[in-house]
RNA sequence: GGGGGCGUAGCUCAGUUGGUUAGAGCGCCGGCCUGUCACGCCGGAGGCCGCGGGUUCGAGUCCCGUCGCUCCCGCCA
């Protein structure tokens, strides 16, 4: 994944970068500028790797070439900056080092000036030192952003906001900003607050996503918008989530859920290209409730199998009360064949506290055997339902099953989050793999419990996927989708509803009142 | 807001049941070295064991408090 260099234009400093000195310009003339990466000295001979942006390329600063120079040579310290001119030459083929894209030639030198006589550095710059605490490398940044894996990280980035908007700019997407200070946008977080200087006691708010301004050039007729907006969420940080972050927002005029699938399926392809990845496409949907059936997740990792089964009609009825009284009270009863053969009783007791731990009631575990199963609940459990469980589980003999029997969700979680360890632990994962799928048709609304109402599982502009009945808000399903990447939700959205009446119908079953939507959308009623 | 883990050399970490002078690797400093490339060899410096209090003949180690970092839950798509 090598990036195009400029030739540079000669000054003072340099008239080429560290990466190009290769085989080709054996025999020339050259200047480089950088920082001292490495130092060997041998006394009568010193090597220097001196590092720049493109990478590494090796000085030799020899007593027969480098004249005056050559006492600086030993004085050059870790991460002082020098400008150093030399002529290149074929490194003697027992000394090529092909770890180095400029292994086969080095820059014997005659003339070098120290730029900076660097201090000291807190931690190696090295990309095979071990980790330095974030908090170290946060104190000393520009010496962090030095190392490989950071100026990797943020070239990636780069490459993938330019593919971004080569694709979109293809597609007819304007790309337009949208304003930072601003009134609250209403996406369920903590807004950021920035007090005002002009009216005085009043407060802007950080724009949660650029929601209603990206809506308001819809109606304005640009039709195609994208941005790479900043966002931000006034709540608390994770490892893997920040108050600030970035995201590409975007949206299109006069179309339905697969034409945003089909742009977004081709855009994801398109980065993915240029970041030397080739996914096939159309990529696989799956509705929400059947990965929430057959992988206990909205966001299920296809890069392995341990698919969950529903139990609960084979156990309906059933002797054993856990199950039978569970499923009587509106439980689903679901299933897990790990397909492991050898587990200890400790780690089968493991896996019922962890199934404890998060959430589940219990656990019900059971080893298939020739006549049965081997478990703490068999003897509740008739024949047939072991059979029928057993044949549902695609079980055979030795394998080792996990059963949870509680509310739907409750099951669901619990079980999808034993088979994502499970596949951890099992050695079931390709980490090379990437596997993406849609997950499509997510419910419109969920039940506050804490509130008591119905809240949107998107936000408030989201469309119900037909009729949207107001006395079974539960049921309405939402024109609403996720795209999701070993088991990372990476990106979503939905489409707007464009009948104002609907609207208002939704307005009214979140708890919005008239007023208070005509006042703060009001031109969404209009449009 | 709640819970867990960690604070020992510049960095990453070890330190046994509470017991003499607190260690390692890397880095740093000095010396030697003309083909190394994570160079090598020899020598050396470097410590408020986060901070405060307590228990004890004795505390890096145990207890209490406090500050900082970190991970998780809540929260957040």
């Amino acid at each position: 994944m090598s990036e195009g260099f400029p030739a540079l234009r000669t000054n003072d400093y340099r008239d080429v970068w560290c990466g190009q000195v290769l085989p080709d310009r054996v025999d020339s003339e050259v200047r480089v500028g950088g920082w001292v990466h490495r130092r060997r000295d041998h006394g009568g001979l010193v090597f220097i790797d001196l590092r720049d942006r493109t990478g590494l390329v090796q000085l030799v600063f020899n007593p027969d070439e480098a004249g005056a120079a050559f006492e600086l040579g030993h004085k050059l310290r870790s991460e002082d900056v020098l400008t150093a001119k030399g002529r290149v030459v074929r490194r003697p083929q027992e000394t090529v080092n092909p770890d180095l894209p400029t292994g086969e030639v080095e820059i014997r030198l005659t003339e070098a000036e120290l730029l900076a006589d660097a201090e000291t550095p807190p931690f190696e710059i090295e990309s095979f030192s071990g980790e330095v605490s974030e908090e170290t490398r946060l104190r000393y940044r520009y010496l962090d952003l030095r190392r490989d894996r950071m100026r990797e990280a943020i070239e990636l980035r780069h490459r993938v906001m330019g593919a971004m908007r080569e694709f979109l700019s293809g597609e007819g997407f304007l790309e337009i900003e949208t304003p930072i200070l601003t009134r609250s946008t209403p996406e369920g977080a903590r807004d950021f607050l920035v007090p005002s200087r002009l009216q005085r006691g009043s407060f802007y708010a950080l724009p949660q996503s650029p929601q209603l301004f990206k809506q308001l050039l819809m109606i304005g007729g640009f039709e195609r918008y994208f941005q790479i907006a900043r966002c931000f969420r006034d709540e608390d940080l994770r490892a893997d989530r920040q108050p600030d972050f970035t995201q590409l927002d975007i949206e299109m005029a006069f179309v339905d859920v697969d034409d945003v699938i089909d742009l977004n399926e081709r855009l994801l392809a398109h980065v993915l290209r240029r970041c030397g990845v080739e996914v096939q496409l159309p990529m696989r949907r799956l509705t929400y409730d059947e990965a929430v059936s057959r992988y206990g997740s909205d966001k299920p990792d296809l890069r392995f199998g341990l698919e969950l089964h529903d139990l609960t009609e084979t156990f309906r009825g059933s002797e054993f009360n856990a199950f039978r009284q569970a499923i009587e009270g509106g439980a689903v009863v679901r299933g897990l064949n790990t397909g492991v053969h050898e587990m200890s009783r400790s780690d089968l007791d493991g896996l019922v506290a962890e199934a404890t731990e998060l959430g589940a009631k219990g656990l019900v575990w059971a080893v298939v055997e020739a006549d049965g199963w081997r478990s703490p609940v068999a003897k509740f459990l008739s024949p047939d339902e072991v059979a029928a469980a057993t044949a549902e589980l695609a079980a055979a003999e030795g394998d080792v099953l996990l059963v949870v029997a509680d509310e739907p969700l409750i099951s669901a979680a619990v079980l999808g989050e034993l088979r994502r360890r499970l596949g951890g632990r099992l050695g079931l994962i390709d980490s090379d793999a990437n596997e993406l799928t849609w997950v499509v048709d997510w419910p419109l609304l969920g039940w506050n419990a804490e509130e008591e109402r119905w809240d949107p599982q998107n936000h408030p502009f989201t469309s119900p996927d037909g009729e949207f009945n107001p006395d079974d808000p539960g049921a309405a399903r939402a024109k609403a989708y996720d795209v999701v990447w070993n088991g990372w939700e990476i990106g979503g959205g939905s489409i707007r509803i464009s009948d104002p009446d609907v609207q208002r119908t939704v307005f009214k079953a979140i708890g919005i009142d008239e007023e208070q939507a005509q006042e703060r959308f009001g031109f969404l009623l209009e449009a």
